[in-house]
DNA sequence: GCCCTGATTCGACATCTGTCAATATCGACG
DNA sequence: CGTCGATATTGACAGATGTCGAATCAGGGC
């Protein structure tokens, strides 16, 4: 994978609404969406952001699901091959961290021309310039 | 499944990292990730935003890609479901157009304490796993 | 060495998803 | 009114996905 499309040349506003994605990041950034579409590994993700320290062990995260370990574990596997999550080995337990670049990648991609923040709530009127 | 409880109101920081998602929450943000996790559709939207106006109808952005008509269709539809898109029509021609706020509110949540700011607890190796 | 705990992998299953061809709908134009 | 072009819906199907139980792997303690 590529994620070397964070600094754009002179981009002022996100590729997104810039101009059409290519395939390939297309094909890049949908296999990171694709992770978070569903809401057990949103809540995962989160779990493990918002944990002490930044890492959660999976005997920790676990506990919060009604799921079973391997399926668990499998969405922690998913999260990592999308970039997202890295894992470490410490014993006998396994701890996972969020990779930051990679969120900040998504977010930056979905900042359109809306912007950080909405001033005018009448969005009708279409600024975009051509 | 007892989940520690909200700390306090005010939210500094994004959500994701200050502490778990609840289900809901992560359930409705999941469909709209989900939604955006297809490269057609991120192409799709990457291309209604991109265009002139901010808006294009469909028989502009289908001849962008190799898929047959219905299956245009059919994500767009999934797009709108997930309130990413909105769309109306003209006449002949239907117009889609992307509802800024929702992809405001996905960028957001992604927006951890990555952000601008540096981390320096997990900053040991920024190599993603192969 | 042997077992115990934590975590992953495997195999199987039902469900969901992306795609197309065929058909239907909607509006414009004779 | 009939037809035509542009979209949407339907039905069907292969492939992907989420889930579990069982088996397996990896360390630590006896």
């Amino acid at each position: 994978m590529s994620n070397q499309e964070l600094s754009d040349g002179g981009a002022c506003c996100s590729p997104l609404a810039r101009e059409p994605l290519t395939e390939d990041w297309a094909g890049d950034l949908a296999r990171m969406f694709k992770a978070l579409g569903d809401p057990v590994r949103l809540r995962l993700l989160s779990l493990i952001a918002s944990h002490a320290g930044g890492e959660a062990c999976v005997c920790d995260i676990s506990e919060s699901f009604d799921l079973s370990q391997p399926t668990i574990s499998h969405h922690l596997k998913v999260l990592r091959a999308a970039g997202l999550l890295d894992c470490e080995r410490r014993g006998t337990w396994v701890y996972y961290w969020v990779i930051p670049s990679a969120l900040q990648q998504l977010s930056a991609v979905l900042l359109t021309e809306s912007g950080p923040v909405v001033p005018s709530e009448t969005c009708t009127s279409t600024e975009v310039p051509a």
